[in-house]
DNA sequence: CTTCTCACA
DNA sequence: TGTGAGGA
């Protein structure tokens, strides 16, 4: 379920095509490049090179004027998404963390078990763990 | 022919 | 945001 997002992310299409997919001006398209939203690759040639994720995401900025947001709001839902990301990355390693310690409380119960077997105080541990 | 950057009667 | 110039 990977590959898919592989190629949604590869940069292939030209700023001809990304206009009439969005129906929007290749001024507006570089205009909110300079914005900071929606950076494309460029080839060898200095050409601007869209992913359909790219395609998405003019789609969305193309939605959210049309409900009357301009660049400066859309520049803060941004930079929201941004901490909510980062947050997520915290939780992550939060995760990570907890994970070792579980691995290593069960490692402890496993050695404990092999020495003394008290089978009551084991199974309150593991269904803890 | 398509796209790029820069600038504005 | 549109548009035209001048180059690639």
């Amino acid at each position: 379920m990977k590959e898919k997002e592989l190629r949604r992310s590869l940069s292939v299409l030209p700023i001809g095509t990304v206009m009439k997919l969005t129906d929007l001006s290749a001024r507006q398209i570089r205009y909110y490049e300079q914005q900071g939203l929606v950076i494309p690759e460029r080839n060898e040639g200095n050409r601007r090179m869209y992913s359909l994720n790219n395609v998405d995401q003019l789609l969305e900025i193309k939605d959210y004027l049309s409900e009357g947001i301009n660049m400066a709001g859309i520049r803060h839902i941004y930079e929201q998404q941004k901490e909510r990301e980062h947050a997520k990355q915290e939780q992550m390693q939060k995760s990570l963390t907890d994970t070792d310690v579980r691995r290593i409380l069960r490692e402890e119960i496993k050695a404990v078990g092999g020495l003394a077997d008290r089978a009551d105080k084991l199974s309150v541990h593991k269904k803890k763990l």
